[in-house]
RNA sequence: GGGCGGCUAGCUCAGCUGGUUAGAGCGCCUGCCUUACAAGCAGGAUGUCGGGGGUUCGAGUCCCUCGCUGCCCA
């Protein structure tokens, strides 16, 4: 069984639809209020984009080409906040993924669309942290334990705000696949990933400066920090001499830190300081705890710049990274004064107890009075600030996790071993050189994207991205939070040793004693969202047991037996679930760029490390390619508000797209996001665009009324038309509804054109309007289709918008008004010569019209799923060929016959039309009144305007057609590169105002024709130039001149 | 300080590897309640493609430079 057929449009009888207008009659207006929580509901309900786990992935399936029916489309949702509320950037988002899904899942992909949400410990406890200060308590007091369950308890009343909103919007994600980054299942895979990295000597601990936020009193990760310029101070402070001997000034931002001060340093280059290098400085205001003030020493190092302040620096290795950084080089002692909250912790201090600001203060009061203080300048500095709390960052020396990127991974012998619980072996040999396993995080990590594994779109974000990971430093893991995973490590109260294991140990693996305590730390959260793709499914699988046989639950028991029986690799078999064999790498990712670093990069670091060890489904060892955690990444554009601000809650110009669908419809602010997602801009929402695609909406809603009215009248009147049926299913021989093999073929109910895979020749009676608005259809699904493959989301948008409202509304259901008689007798009939004769016209221009509508709803579907859901059940009268619109075939250009012939015809007549309105206009001719026209032209245009006289009657209220051998100029008369035509109305024109447009037509002609000889004349580009150009512009030029000698005429006859 | 974008109609933006007369939506002006739609129909106006220089037969498109503007990293 193919995982297609797993997608169960079945579940329920057709007749559940949810369809209100199974009559067809549609109220005169579209109200999106009316339909979308229905459709919404009915989708869920009825679990139409749920994809079971298949049964046999046995049979690898190529994933190389899209749409061919066995290819599988897979996303992950980038999993909102769990305290988030739905935004612009969510809806946005949400919407061009959507978009792709339903897009692909029509075009016969099975779509996993896997959607959850994320505990981001941070905001989450903070929020948590806040109720409990408003009910007058703090988390402390509540203990670890408490605090933790109310976290859960908020979760669990709160958390699914953001998917319900997903429901409402129809985004077609799998449901029944749903996660929480804290569930069981994936604590039990991040605790798996971090034993492994730690085994593999990736991970360590150790005392580093970090980023620490003093509010939340937490290390945060480099990324969660932000910067910002801020005018500042720089102190210029004397430190004398121990032995009395003089002075030496250091210059700092940060005078506070002094306290921690445990030397001074100047550039070895610097002349102005070698004399003192070694000397001993004693540190102003360092006594402490009864003792007199420190004496630090004076030393080299290329950190202190001679051109920054006075060339000297004192250095604060506990207290500033760079300091940290000349502390290991000189072997300096680190001395903290500060605590968790960035106050002065100095026992016996005057500063002890003061917040670091204050002790600023104090300090250059102190400095001053002391006459230490020998200048304070204007600096210009970047602040680092925390992301989450806004809070200045203080660097910070603590004991922190982290994982080694830039480190090769030990060779543990046996690698399933490695999953049992204890110590790993190690082994002796070395890596392959060629094994991927062999190398670091960051090295696979660029691995992947430089050898084109996963590609960017834009693709300037590949460069971002390499420049990133190339110099990235060693990931801080650890927080100091309670809301997260904790992280699998006990400390020994005897040895001091650490246990780090799968399974909660009872005793020290050290020196086995019973006294271990577990970390208190949670990891980062982004570490457990860079494992999500392979952790959704199913990773790491039945890793836990050993590999000696035994099934899991998780494991297909039918796939692991095979396996075995292959063999080769068999030591793996545990760790390829069905899911991962089927949908693993997944095929896109849909994000921002401001995760780009967080998420995106974090999840090629850990998908390449870990999905390396678990083999491919033939059973052999997976390549780096098939690693990746997705092939495309496709990063979307930032919502800014109408002035193209940052939208934000400070400024209060967000936007609520709950407030604006309510008013304007989910389809036309989908279609509105779509049509303005161009690549690499960011989108200024704008509200009078969303207003034009509500006017689409409704435009799309009359056009089915007008059908639908039709559709009823031709019923009355006996008429019989065809619905599409086989034409617009996805893969009937797949279908429940058909058991008739040729079904699988898209065939045609209509004798008017066939929806083949080979377009077949029209019958010649077959009107023009007719042909045309096939092939423009054809052009339509072939632009729409290509569009979306290069994640054109506005030129699909723009494509579709065109060809409904300026094709099919505009020209062909005008035409096709004519084509509709339903009169059996009387004078009704202009065109036919018998009753018969007109109804069976009737019916074929019926059956094309139904056929063109339906193809347009499908391809409209997934940029307006509501809309088009309701009109498609509609027009089937509650009897549609398949559960959705959203399950059916996506039209493609091949779907229809392509008739250029019959659009360069057309070309002609609408311009013919366009020209005598234009004419009209200008001669007054009242709207409602027929004039008689004259027209010059070749027989190219006048041999089809035999047939075409009913259409000129009806769209541009033409009388009567006179012919005329002369060519036509004056008042009148208009010319184009095709025909001149005149409108014979009596009254006066505007002479005036027709010499001013001629004049100036005349001009621009002339302009053009000058500019276009001089360069026909010119050898080196007739020469050069290839020759459809050449030949191109001369036509044009012959062109132009014919307008230029008209218009002169025409002016000549106004006198 | 380093890097990456953007600058095209009143506004928001398309314009693909240079190629025939630079497009769309909204807005604007004029006339129409033509029984699908006034959330509509018909017609109309609107651009020294940020400035300058270069390459080329040919530049909105490629190169250099300057200006303004936004973002990322340090």
């Amino acid at each position: 069984m193919n995982p297609q057929e797993s997608q169960k449009p079945h579940a329920t009888p057709l007749g559940a639809s949810p369809a209100e207008s199974s009559d067809r009659n549609l109220p005169k207006a579209y109200d999106p209020s009316a339909i979308e929580q229905r459709w919404a509901d009915y989708w869920v309900r009825e679990r139409l984009f749920e994809v079971e786990t298949p049964t046999n992935p046995g049979a690898p399936r190529s994933r190389s080409d899209r749409g061919n029916g066995e290819t599988a489309f897979t996303m992950l949702l980038p999993p909102p906040n769990v305290t988030g509320y739905l935004h612009m950037g969510h809806m946005f988002e949400h919407a061009e993924s959507d978009i792709l899904a339903r897009w692909q899942r029509m075009c016969g992909a099975t779509c996993v669309w896997v959607p959850g949400t994320d505990h981001a410990g941070i905001a989450t406890q903070m929020l948590v942290e806040r109720q409990l200060k408003v009910e007058g308590t703090d988390r402390k007091t509540l203990g670890r334990e408490a605090f933790t369950e109310r976290v859960w308890a908020w979760k669990r009343q709160y958390g699914s705000a953001i998917t319900d909103q997903m429901r409402r919007l129809g985004a077609s994600v799998d449901w029944s696949r749903e996660y929480f980054t804290m569930d069981d299942r994936l604590s039990v895979a991040v605790k798996e990933a971090f034993v492994r990295l730690y085994e593999r000597g990736l991970i360590y601990r150790g005392a580093y400066i970090v980023n620490w936020d003093p509010v939340q009193q937490t290390a945060v990760s480099d990324l969660e920090v932000t910067h910002q310029d801020r005018a500042g101070k720089l102190y210029h402070i004397r430190y004398p001499f121990a032995d009395g001997t003089g002075s030496i000034v250091v210059a700092t931002t940060r005078p506070e830190t002094m306290l921690g001060d445990v030397a001074v340093a100047v550039n070895p280059n610097d002349e102005r300081y070698t004399e003192f290098i070694g000397k001993l400085v004693t540190l102003p205001l360092s006594a402490a705890a009864g003792h007199a003030d420190r004496d630090i020493p004076i030393l080299a190092d290329d950190w202190a710049q001679p051109e920054f302040g006075t060339g000297a620096v004192k250095v604060t290795p506990a207290h500033d990274p760079n300091d940290f950084a000349i502390g290991q080089r000189h072997a300096l002692p680190t001395l903290t004064i500060l605590d968790e909250t960035a106050h002065v912790f100095l026992v016996g201090s005057p500063y002890h107890g003061l917040d670091r600001f204050e002790a600023r203060e104090r300090i250059v009061a102190d400095l001053e009075a002391a006459g230490l203080l020998v200048a304070v300048k204007d600096h210009q500095f970047a602040i680092a600030l925390s992301q989450r709390t806004g809070a200045v960052i203080e660097p910070r020396l603590s004991m922190q996790w982290f994982i080694a990127v830039n480190k090769t991974p030990k060779k543990l012998d046996g690698t399933s071993d490695s999953t049992k619980p204890g110590a790993p072996h190690l082994a002796s040999e070395m890596w392959d050189p060629d094994d991927p396993r062999g190398r670091s995080i960051a090295a696979n990590a660029i691995a992947a994207v430089a050898d084109g594994h996963i590609q960017f779109v834009p693709e300037m974000y590949r460069k971002t991205y390499m420049e990133w990971m190339t110099n990235i430093h060693d990931w801080c893991i650890s927080r100091q939070l309670w809301w997260g995973h904790r992280i699998p490590a006990w400390h020994c109260a005897a040895c001091h040793a650490i246990t780090v294991s799968r399974t909660t140990p009872t005793a020290c693996s050290t020196c086995h004693r019973t006294d271990i305590v577990q970390s208190t730390d949670v990891l980062d959260t982004w570490f457990s969202s860079g494992l999500l793709p392979f952790t959704v499914f199913g990773w790491p699988g039945a890793t836990h047991v050993a590999n000696s046989g035994p099934t899991n639950k998780d494991c297909h028991p039918e796939r692991s037996a095979k396996r075995e029986v292959e063999g080769p690799a068999v030591v793996f078999q545990d760790h390829l679930t069905p899911d991962l064999a089927a949908f693993y790498p997944t095929t896109q990712l849909v994000t921002g760029f401001d995760i780009l670093f967080f998420w995106v990069a974090r999840m090629i670091m850990l998908g390449c490390h870990f999905m390396l060890d678990v083999p491919m489904p033939d059973g052999s060892a997976r390549p780096l390619a098939e690693a990746v955690p997705f092939r495309n990444v496709y990063i979307h554009a930032l919502i800014r508000d109408a002035n193209r601000e940052k939208m934000s809650k400070t400024k209060g110009n967000v936007v609520d797209p709950i407030e604006i669908i309510t008013k304007y419809g989910t389809d036309a602010v989908r279609f509105t996001l779509a049509s303005m997602a161009s690549p690499g801009t960011d989108i200024a929402f704008s509200e009078a665009r969303t207003e034009g695609y509500r006017a689409f909406a409704n435009k799309i809603w009359n056009a089915a009324r007008f059908l639908f009215m039709n559709l009823d009248r031709a019923r009355d009147a006996g008429i019989e038309v065809q619905l599409p049926t086989n034409s617009v299913i996805l893969s009937a021989a797949r279908s429940a509804e058909s058991k008739d093999p040729d079904a699988s073929r898209p065939a045609t109910t209509s004798n008017t054109f066939s929806t083949s895979n080979s377009p077949t020749t029209l019958p010649t009676t077959d009107a023009l309007e007719s042909r045309w608005i096939l092939a423009r259809l054809s052009e339509t699904a072939a632009a729409a289709n290509a569009a979306l493959a290069e994640y054109r989301f506005d030129e699909a948008a723009n494509a579709i918008y065109q060809f409904f409202w300026g094709d099919l509304c505009d020209w062909y259901l005008e035409i096709v008004k004519l084509r509709l008689n339903f009169e059996v007798a009387g004078e009704a009939i202009p065109t036919s010569d018998t009753a018969e004769e007109s109804l069976s016209e009737t019916a074929a221009a019926l059956t094309t019209l139904v056929a063109v509508f339906e193809a347009s709803l499908r391809l409209l579907s997934p940029f307006m799923p509501f809309l088009t859901e309701e009109i498609w059940h509609a027009l089937y009268a509650g009897v549609p060929p398949a559960k959705s619109i959203a399950l059916t075939r996506y039209p493609q250009a091949v779907d229809f016959p392509c008739d250029s012939a019959a659009i360069a015809e057309m070309r002609t007549l609408q311009e013919l039309i366009t020209t005598i309105r234009a004419l009209r206009k200008e001669l007054g001719v009242p709207e409602r009144e027929s004039a008689p026209i004259r027209i010059h032209a070749g027989a190219p245009v006048l041999d089809p305007l035999e047939f075409s006289q009913d259409i000129l009657a009806r769209l541009a209220r033409v009388e009567a057609i006179h012919v005329s051998a002369d060519p036509l100029n004056g008042a009148n008369a208009r010319s184009t590169a095709n025909f001149d035509v005149a409108v014979l109305y009596e009254k006066h024109v505007d002479v005036a105002a027709e010499r001013e447009r001629l004049t100036k037509d005349l001009a621009k002609h002339e302009k053009q024709i000058t500019a276009n000889e001089s360069r026909l004349t010119d050898e080196k580009f007739t020469a050069k130039a290839p020759p459809h150009i050449v030949e191109g512009l001369r036509k044009q030029t012959a062109e132009l001149i014919t307008l230029r000698d008209k218009a002169r005429a025409a002016l000549a006859a106004l006198g």
